[in-house]
DNA sequence: ATAGGGTTAG
């Protein structure tokens, strides 16, 4: 007889040693006897509570049925699928089962897996097979449910899957494809899914799901198009959910609203987590009204529909709406998680909110007992270093109860270049260098505040030292959107058709930002040469070309997006800054992190950044 | 009874 219970080590009351009804369903068993097997189901599939099973189980026990073999076989499943915390009950009833067979031990992995309990479900699906109870066509999807096994589990039950005879099913191998895509063996999700002869909706979401798991966003797309070219159906809200997750990562808004599209075309009433990752999808599109807007409207909002809204408004520098959709979580009687608490933290961090950082810092621990994480810290450290208090950062990240870890030191670093503190800075730049996580924007960011304090030999050094170790300098770009095509930018970018008029246009803006008072800055320019060579360095950086060419090529008064790999040097900052009030355009920038808003002549990161 | 989905510092 196999314990499932002793594998938690939770022993639950046995039901009989007190006298209860089950008020809704006395009537019914009293005559038990005369009840089929199916009544005895639509009994228990009433019960809503531990105790309304409990209830039912001593009833059968009292009239001596609980070894009728349908009997404590629904009592298990029931208390084993159900939504209230009922599986180690389950256990407990399966223990009295004196020879389950393979429906009861479905049932009970089922119900591990579903609680993300996967040790235990893959344990006793090992002790099944060893007591010579032979899986059937319902165990592995049971036993996969959740998919949080690890890769080489993984591969052992598939290797199971083969042995049983249950390569063929469908629904196994559906199973299997988004197991491996939880376990990042994407190219095994792949291999199953090339197996299959006829394919439906299910496996095709699969795997476009195991392609966005692994962070395959350009193969999840690819997938998606594969199967609507395929035409096996019509788009389905889950596969969905991964594209517009996809979207979201490559920051391709068109696509993103044509998902939105195709789900209010084909879906009726779309459910929460859709709705949650098209609010995503637009606020990390840029489109954070959009996102704001969606939100608003959802009925059914969760802790996760709020997290996204706080994170989204942090990336946009829109502290103050965060920390309030914060409060409405709260009101909502919603407990925050970390995650919750890495917006907020990171919401303050973006919008130079200082206090209320710490203040929410402080409460996150007290009042919720969440105990901070390195992203916490993390938080702290770049909400002080932002606004010029980097010895403080410093202070703070040697008195972590963690180990700092490479992002901790690098926005360090990034805030000593802003507010010129060379001291702390090469603390800093020590410490990446320590870690050895350094990279080729770290060497950067170094000799940039080397070249502020005019050490040109130190800068020299950098170089060469980032030269030796073979650390290529990332090249930096600027992508903009333009009458739905994307067109990519180089610093000195020459390239024709796309540079005509853009030369000319870029002597345009300076000749009217001069009248605004504008004097290139300099600094960041890392080479000794003179100042007119260094002016001419800077008026061809990439977002310069990207906006020159999106005002030549856009109609007046529409927004500019942009979107670059690196975060932008302080003079295209104040540069962009200018033209958005001179040309009246919104100019909305993604960098690395974070969004800038210009609009009017002043950033929405307010020089945060 | 069976399969596929959303958030996390820089």
């Amino acid at each position: 007889m196999i314990q499932a219970s002793l594998l938690n080590q939770t022993h639950l009351a046995v039901p009989g040693d007190q006298e209860v009804t089950l008020t809704h369903t006395s009537d019914k068993l009293s005559s038990f006897l005369k009840v089929s097997e199916k009544e005895w189901l639509v009994l228990l599939r009433k019960c809503r509570s531990v105790a309304d099973l409990k209830q039912a189980h001593a009833q059968v026990v009292k009239l001596g049925l609980f070894h009728k073999p349908f009997c404590a076989s629904n009592l298990v499943s029931v208390a084993a699928l159900a939504d209230w915390g009922s599986i180690d009950y389950a256990c407990a009833i399966f223990d009295q089962i004196e020879e389950p067979g393979s429906f009861e031990f479905n049932a009970v992995i089922k119900g591990y897996a579903k609680e993300m309990r996967f040790v235990e479900a893959l344990w006793l699906y090992q002790a099944m097979v060893e007591n010579g109870v032979e899986p059937d066509q319902f165990t592995y999807p049971a036993l996969l449910k959740g998919g949080g096994l690890s890769s080489d589990a993984a591969i052992q039950v598939h290797g199971h899957v083969l042995k049983f005879g249950f390569a063929e099913d469908l629904f196994v191998q559906t199973s299997l494809i988004s197991l491996y895509g939880r376990c990042g063996e994407v190219e095994l999700s792949r291999a199953v899914f090339g197996e299959i002869g006829v394919r439906n909706v299910a496996c095709w979401s699969a795997l476009i799901s195991a392609n966005a798991r692994c962070g395959l966003w350009d193969e999840c797309l690819e997938v998606f198009g594969e199967m609507m070219r395929e035409g096996v159906c019509r788009a389905e809200e889950s596969a969905l959910v991964s594209v517009v997750s996809a979207c979201t990562h490559l920051g391709a808004l068109e696509l993103g609203m044509c998902a939105h599209g195709l789900l209010l075309r084909n879906v009726a009433g779309l459910n929460v987590a859709v709705q949650t990752s098209l609010i995503d999808m637009y606020v990390k599109c840029g489109a954070v009204d959009k996102g704001m807007d969606l939100f608003r409207k959802l009925e059914r909002r969760n802790l996760l529909s709020y997290s996204v809204m706080i994170s989204g408004l942090a990336i946009h520098g829109r502290g103050e709406e965060a920390l309030n959709v914060f409060s409405q979580l709260l009101a909502a009687g919603l407990e925050p998680d970390h995650v919750a608490f890495v917006g907020v933290l990171s919401a303050c961090s973006h919008a130079g909110l200082v206090d209320e950082g710490l203040k929410y810092f402080g409460r996150m621990r007290n009042e919720f007992g969440i105990q901070p994480t390195i992203q916490h810290y993390g938080c702290l450290v770049d909400l002080m270093s932002r606004a010029g208090m980097t010895s403080e950062a410093l202070a703070l990240i040697q008195s972590m109860p963690m180990e700092p870890n490479d992002v901790c030191w690098r926005s360090l670093l990034s805030s000593c270049r802003v507010h010129r503190d060379l001291d702390t800075g090469e603390v800093a730049a020590k410490q990446l260098h320590l870690l050895n996580t350094e990279n080729a924007g770290d060497y950067m960011l170094l000799a940039s505040i080397y070249s502020q304090a005019q050490r040109w030999d130190d800068v020299a050094r950098i170089q060469t030292e980032m030269a030796r170790k073979g650390r290529a300098k990332t090249p930096g770009y600027c992508l903009v959107e333009v009458k739905r095509r994307v067109y990519k930018f180089f610093p000195q970018e020459k390239s024709y058709p796309k540079c005509e008029g853009v030369y000319e246009m870029i002597h345009q803006m300076e000749w009217q930002l001069r009248f605004e008072g504008y004097n290139a800055d300099t600094t960041q320019v890392l080479l000794d040469v003179d100042e007119e060579e260094k002016k001419e360095r800077l008026s061809a950086h990439c977002q310069k070309l990207a906006i020159a060419f999106a005002l030549l090529h856009t109609s007046e008064g529409s927004p500019i997006r942009l979107a670059r790999n690196l975060r932008m040097c302080s003079d295209c900052h104040r540069y962009t800054e200018l033209i958005s009030v001179i040309f009246g355009r919104e100019i909305i920038v993604r960098d690395r992190n974070r969004f800038h808003h210009f609009k009017n002549g002043t950033c929405s990161c307010k020089n945060y950044w």
